[in-house]
DNA sequence: CATCATACTTACCGAAAGGTAAGTGTCAAC
DNA sequence: GTTGACACTTACCTTTCGGTAAGTATGATG
């Protein structure tokens, strides 16, 4: 019944962890967010470290399913790693904090490390590197190289994503928007670009 | 005199807010990692906040001369522009804990917000838009085009950086090691598709 | 009506955080 | 030989952290 609770303080607790990362999240900050006390917390998640696992858990659940959709959607390869990519940008937009907990988590599990059971990211990469390996003349390409163009363009989009409240202040709203707006657009010329290179 | 120990705890300052983030670091580890009491740290820089924004001045500073090296010593706007990303590729290894903090001054700032003075990456981006805005065929590009251009390639460049020690865990250190030696190589094939696209 | 799990609360704990205050030793200048 | 800046240390403070223990209101089940 009390799945809502639940969900309430995953909920929270995404928005804690994305914003101040594991260290500077506290489960007191996250329970009060829903009205709780840090004990009703510790009542669902025993541990700190079992209310991250359950986040990142979420997460990459989401993020398989922004890969599947646009390849049981499209045709060709081509299109297929067309819409992943512009799709992961969509969804970094929709879901930012999502985006900013699987950029923490590159640079936090090293110090948090040991548990490193569970590797979010993993089924995601291995799923568009396969998508590449069948476009038109990428099907004998190398496993590092096919890699490391999956990575380049998943990492610019990320690391734009990850960058728009440092944007914002930076240019200002204005500018910022248009530059969001515009990224679409590149993004998509550079894929082509990369597509067409090895007809 | 003492600007051998002032080094020392900015040194250590950096391994430790790279590793576990401003919230994560304590003072008192960083002291200790150069022998010294926390209050001896106290003594150099009055509050967390002062080491961490020295650590980040030495940082912005170090970039900037990546940039401007490879634009020095090139000719056309064209090789400039391969030489900055690809200088910012072997930057990124020789100094991956400067990459690092610099994605996590992405992800905090918004957080611990406020001060946002000092814009660390600013003057480094413009350097480099100006110079793709002088590349041929780039010449009447919109300003928010040539950023996108810019930004994205800058973006997968650092996120594959700061990847390294879960791409190392997630695929073992051998087959890291080709993926990384690869990288540049189509980085290289990215940017050279992105010159010859406008000719 | 008693039982018992569920979903919490209040009370408490030790450790560690950032930071202040007040020394202490060294050494150059007068 | 005293002064005083410099580069520290020891002592101490408050707050907050994650976590344990024990109690309590609620509501379904026997």
């Amino acid at each position: 019944m009390q799945d809502d609770t639940r969900a309430q303080l995953l909920s929270a607790a995404k928005r804690q962890f994305a914003a101040k990362g594991f260290y500077g999240a506290s489960i007191s900050a996250v329970a009060g967010e829903v009205g709780l006390t840090k004990q009703a917390l510790l009542y669902h998640f025993k541990r700190k470290e079992d209310l991250y696992a359950a986040v990142m858990q979420d997460i990459s659940q989401r993020l398989l399913r922004f890969v599947r959709e646009p390849v049981s959607r499209s045709d060709t390869p081509e299109r297929q790693f067309e819409n992943i990519l512009l799709g992961l940008y969509d969804a970094s937009r929709e879901y930012p904090l999502d985006t900013q907990l699987l950029v923490r988590e590159l640079l936090d599990n090293q110090s948090r490390a040991e548990k490193a059971k569970d590797w979010y990211l993993r089924p995601f990469l291995s799923e568009i590197v396969a998508v590449v390996q069948r476009m038109k003349g990428y099907e004998n390409v190398q496993p590092p190289a096919a890699f490391c163009i999956v990575y380049q363009l998943i990492g610019g989009i990320q690391y734009f994503a990850i960058s728009a409240p440092t944007l914002t202040r930076m240019y200002g709203a204005q500018a910022y928007e248009r530059y969001r707006d515009h990224y679409p657009m590149e993004l998509r010329n550079q894929i082509r670009r990369l597509v067409d290179s090895h007809d």
